[in-house]
DNA sequence: GATGATAATGATAAATCTTCTCATTATCAT
DNA sequence: ATGATAATGAGAAGATTTATCATTATCATC
């Protein structure tokens, strides 16, 4: 039940909170905030794009979503559940892809420690051409 | 010398264009399109903004620079002496380190082959406090 | 269930980073 | 030196994101 992790947040249970929580969790994929909005403007929401951005930020803060920043120039934003996970984007169709390494999570705890980095974060992203036949040819 | 480095790209030996890579050069860090403009400014060159992305861009098709894009919002740029490397960035002050990790390397070359993706190309940035007093305080 | 303090919304303006336009200027092969 | 062509720089414009602020909604309390 999503909305008891918006109160959990600390924020007001809102119409519009709920609809963009619900909406990236029903989509499950990676987001930007201009796509969340206009995919909530053709479900006939009425939403501003401010708040689109302003929730996806609070909810960022709150460690309900995740936002990673591919090469698109766009921030997109993904549901936290919990597992940490990098990506593979494909250059040419935009699909991505996720998976986790336990190898390179322990390499990347040891290279921060060598260089004496209390490590808070890390953003892992693999760009290539996926297997379907209109991309893997380049 | 950089001027055959500008010529072997195709592009035309201009003021700019030598100013810039030397710049990238002499510096040896990790600089956005705005602080080469700035330094150049107040090296006292005449040089547009414009023209600082505009050459930058084309000193990375060229393969002359690498377009590093971090958590900040702006594209900084290095240059590329060829050997690839990730990079660890202090979010306190800022300070990137870079770093090489064969294990890592061949990792990701296994995971992209596991889920049907060519590599092109990837980017792993390390988020976290470096170890001067005032940033290894949370 | 009504009330009111407070937080949230949404329209718009503005900030930020980057690219485009185009008249002027510089480069370089001849 | 000349001329075809590419490059420059100033400003406009585009794209993404944040700030402003009057209006509206939420929710603890009564």
């Amino acid at each position: 039940m999503e909305n008891q992790d918006i109160k959990k947040a600390g924020l007001k249970i809102t119409l519009p909170r709920v609809k963009i929580l619900t909406l990236l969790e029903k989509h499950g994929g990676h987001l930007s905030a201009e796509d969340v909005y206009k995919i909530l403007l053709e479900e006939g929401e009425e939403i501003g794009l401010a708040t689109v951005y302003r929730v996806l930020t609070q909810f960022e803060s709150a460690g309900l979503v995740v936002r990673q920043n591919f090469e698109s120039g766009q921030s997109v934003f993904e549901i936290d559940n919990g597992t940490h996970h990098d990506h593979l984007v494909c250059l040419k169709c935009g699909k991505v892809e996720e998976f986790l390494d336990a190898t390179i999570e322990k390499r990347q705890e040891a290279i921060a420690r060598q260089h004496g980095f209390s490590i808070k974060d890390h953003a892992l992203v693999i760009y290539g051409y996926c297997n379907k036949p209109e991309c893997s040819a380049e």
